[in-house]
DNA sequence: TATTGTTATACTCTATAACTATA
DNA sequence: TATAGTTATAGAGTATAACAATA
């Protein structure tokens, strides 16, 4: 354990009116789940951004990438560069709409593919894991409300 | 609307296993929550990071340096170059304690004090604005659950 | 030996705007 | 005129490791 935060609850620091701030609650939250992340699937070399790309590519081929920067709110110029780092690797194509000339849709090459399966495994079980501190119940509610803050429809069932 | 991601539940992409991903669902609640605070206090040119670091030392005068990279998950190195800038700005002064030389305790200077009074009145008057999508009720459940999630101790009431 | 803060480096992500080619 | 994607630049933020002073 080499650096900081890793143990909240000591010292009895006042957070204030930040404990009641959903905003810095949300970014605290975020940055446990991917602290999270790494200690179970570092040892992959996955980024949570390029499984999230990658995965919602999988779940929609030919994607515009447009559309995928908006979905994963990542801004277009950005998109851009993890395209062509992507293309680079092999890992996706890109495409021409005959109907729209100016866009660029992707598709997951073989070796894009065979990344999505050797991603899906470990992620899935990282996420079927309980969520430290909460009860199952409590961990679905915490999903169900931050899908309703998202505007993101409840649909499938897990 | 000059760029992306405004506008989410629109093409209906399929988020497969993402929209059961808490990490990801955090991720896009933290993005959507900073982006309603920009577009209330941008123009105060408040920055999310500051206002909670200024926060949290108005509360707890005298705090440690690595105590506060701690709390708010920021690494050393980096909180190192925070309280430079802000001892540059005038907002902070750093003392070295006498029963230990290495540390450094940080205190708001007045600039600093009248720089929090400034912050907290529209960060208190964003934060008591209604999270949109969401009832009051489920609202509270959402930071209650976080809390939870985070270890943060259920104490003052708001 | 371990810890606090510092320095330095590199990388990721973000913000912004100007640009092209299409529509 | 507006849109999809590109390019370029600047600035946050992060990760990492090595270091000095102190414990």
């Amino acid at each position: 354990m080499s650096d900081a935060a890793l143990s909240r609850d000591k010292d009895a620091v006042d957070l204030g009116p930040l404990a009641q701030s959903l905003g810095f609650l949300l970014r605290l939250s975020q940055l446990t789940s991917f602290r999270d992340f790494f200690a179970t699937l570092g040892a992959e070399n996955i980024r949570p951004g390029e499984a999230s790309v990658l995965m919602l590519i999988a779940r929609n081929p030919g994607i515009r990438q447009g559309v995928l920067a908006r979905e994963l709110m990542i801004k277009r110029a950005h998109m851009t560069k993890m395209m062509r780092a992507m293309e680079t690797s092999g890992h996706v194509t890109r495409t021409v709409p005959k109907d729209d000339r100016r866009a660029a849709e992707i598709w997951l090459t073989d070796c894009g593919h065979a990344r999505v399966k050797a991603l899906e495994g470990p992620f899935l079980a990282h996420e079927s894991a309980a969520a430290p501190g909460l009860t199952r119940r409590e961990e679905a509610e915490l999903k169900r409300l931050l899908r309703k803050y998202l505007g993101i429809a409840e649909a499938e069932v897990s």
